[in-house]
Formats: structure tokens, sequence, C-alpha cells
DNA sequence: AACGGACTCAACCGCCCTCAT
DNA sequence: TATGAGGGCGGTTGAGTCCGT
């Protein structure tokens, strides 16, 4: 049996978001939380894929991300997340507030690994890499933060993703202590400037004024909701499933303790259209 | 100033997992 | 228990940008 598309690829749109497109998705998405990310396009009035949809939002659009490179102790708990849970990208970036699984796979691909490799370490076992570094090139000049903390070049102290006890035990990471509940990193990614402030799009997006746009309302109707069998959530309503998503996730999961007294009123009014 | 290679990152693709029936 | 639908995840791509020559 063939596998269906996720969606009706006819009339879908594909590449870069236009800013008109993610007003209509964050506007829905305040108003009715995340649900059904198969019905969001249609309901949003979106000619996207669900999975666009959803992708969209996770990796740019969610009010609690962080924007710019992986600071250094970000950078450092990411190699060690990795040298614990190998290339689970979505575990990783559960760890780090604010940043995304996309985001962190990208840094690894693009900058981490260079590094690693230019220490003599092998990015994917977190080994020392076979051949011999030389004094020259295991010198890192900008990247003294390197030089050792879990890296340890002793074998027997490797942090390992398989093979040791600890690396298995840390995979179900809730009753593991790991760096980020020591962290520093934690409390420097809270601490930091909500993302909206360094990108004019996400600053209006986030604005009152985008918010009181009506211009670009979706059009979508209670009957349209049923149709897919959602319920309509309206914005009073506290059980919106993204709000329940938030809850069972906990707030440091989902980043909101990321959000300030503003940015929460902000969700308050979205409802109020 | 122009060109080309390197780099970055948003977005897509397709497989896998989970859950409802 | 089997099956199908939907969501999530990791790998990959390609357009845009940067940087050195």
């Amino acid at each position: 049996m063939g596998r269906q598309p996720c969606c009706d690829k006819l009339g879908v749109k594909k590449g870069p978001w236009t800013a008109e497109e993610d007003k209509k998705l964050v506007n829905f998405i305040l108003t009715h939380g995340q649900c059904c990310w198969r019905a969001v396009p249609k309901l949003a009035g979106l000619r996207r894929c669900g999975k666009s949809c959803r992708l969209r939002w996770t990796n740019y659009l969610r009010p609690d991300l962080k924007r710019g490179l992986l600071n250094e102790d970000e950078e450092q708990l990411v190699i060690d997340l990795h040298a614990r849970l190998g290339n689970r990208w979505s575990k990783i970036a559960a760890r780090l507030p604010g940043r995304t699984d996309n985001e962190i796979k990208n840094h690894w691909n693009t900058h981490i690994k260079k590094k690693l490799i230019k220490m003599g370490i092998d990015p994917v076992t977190h080994e020392p890499l076979k051949k011999q570094v030389s004094p020259q090139e295991s010198t890192v000049p900008c990247d003294a933060n390197y030089d050792q903390p879990n890296f340890n070049t002793d074998h027997d102290q490797q942090v390992l993703p398989k093979t040791s006890g600890h690396a298995s035990s840390s995979t179900d990471n809730s009753s593991t202590t790991t760096p980020t509940e020591n962290s520093s990193s934690v409390d420097e990614c809270r601490s930091s400037e909500p993302n909206s402030d360094n990108d004019p799009l996400m600053s209006y997006i986030w604005s009152e004024a985008f918010l009181d746009d009506t211009s670009w309302n979706f059009q979508a109707t209670r009957e349209d909701f049923s149709e897919f069998g959602v319920s309509n959530s309206s914005s009073e309503d506290s059980n919106s499933p993204w709000f329940l998503d938030s809850k069972d996730l906990g707030d440091e999961f989902f980043g909101l303790s990321c959000f300030s007294d503003m940015d929460l009123s902000i969700l308050d009014m979205s409802g109020k259209h």
C-alpha cells in the first residue's frame, strides 16, 4: 500500500514563507492553539502543507525562541548531550530552552563538527581521532573554552553514547543530572533578550499593532473546525490544546518560563479578536 | 568591482513512532 | 491484534550571504 502524501500536493505552496503567511499562522495558533496540523492550513487560510506549518511555527515563529548563534555554554552543552544521546536533536533541543532541533542540528553540522575535528575529536564517537594530532592542530586559538571540560582524551573517561551505564541511564534524562540542571547556560538563556528584538518581522508579529490588525484574519468558522473533528477552542478557553501542551511538557521544555508577564498578556490579547 | 568558492540556515522529504479504531 | 492516519524526527537540499582573491 502506498503511503498517502501528508497533504494534497496540488495547490500547496512551497519555499520561503511570506510575512503574510507568518501572520496568518501566528494569529491562528495564538487564537486556537496547536491542534491538528493537517487542518491548520485550511483553517488558517494558508496554501501550505500542515507539516510545513508545524515546522514554521516550531522553528521560527514560536514566541519563546532565541535567535542568533549558540553561546559557548550552549555549545558545550550540545556537545555533551550529543555524546550521550547521539543525533537525537529534538532530545538535545529539549535541554536548551529557546533552541530548536533544526537550529541545533544546523549548528552542529556547520560549527561544532568542525571544531571537534580541529580538536582531534571524532564528532560521531566523541573519541579522539585515530590520526595523531600535532600540537599545532590541537591548539584551538579561538575556542579556549573547549580545552577540556567533558572531553578528556583518556578513553576510560570518555562520555560514550552506548556502552556505559551512565550513558544509557542518561538517555532517559528525567532523573539524571545533566549539565543543564546546574548550568549557567540555562539561566543565561532565560536572561537573554527575546528573539523578536532582532527581527523586524518578528517584532511586528508580536507587537500590538500586529495583533490589532484584523485585515489578514483567517476566515475559519466553528463549522470548519467541526469538519476536522476539532473543537473550536475560544481564546478565553484556557484548555486550548496549546496551553495543555505546554503544561504537559512543562514550562522549561516549552520555554514558557522565558515569557515575561508581557508575553503572556499578548497571548491573552490575541483572543480578544 | 567582480567573481567564485565557502558557509549558513530555512525548508523539504521521507521514514518511523504513536495512537485511535 | 492489525491497520491507517497523523505527528515527529533526522537527513538533505538549495537559495542567499559572506569572504577571499
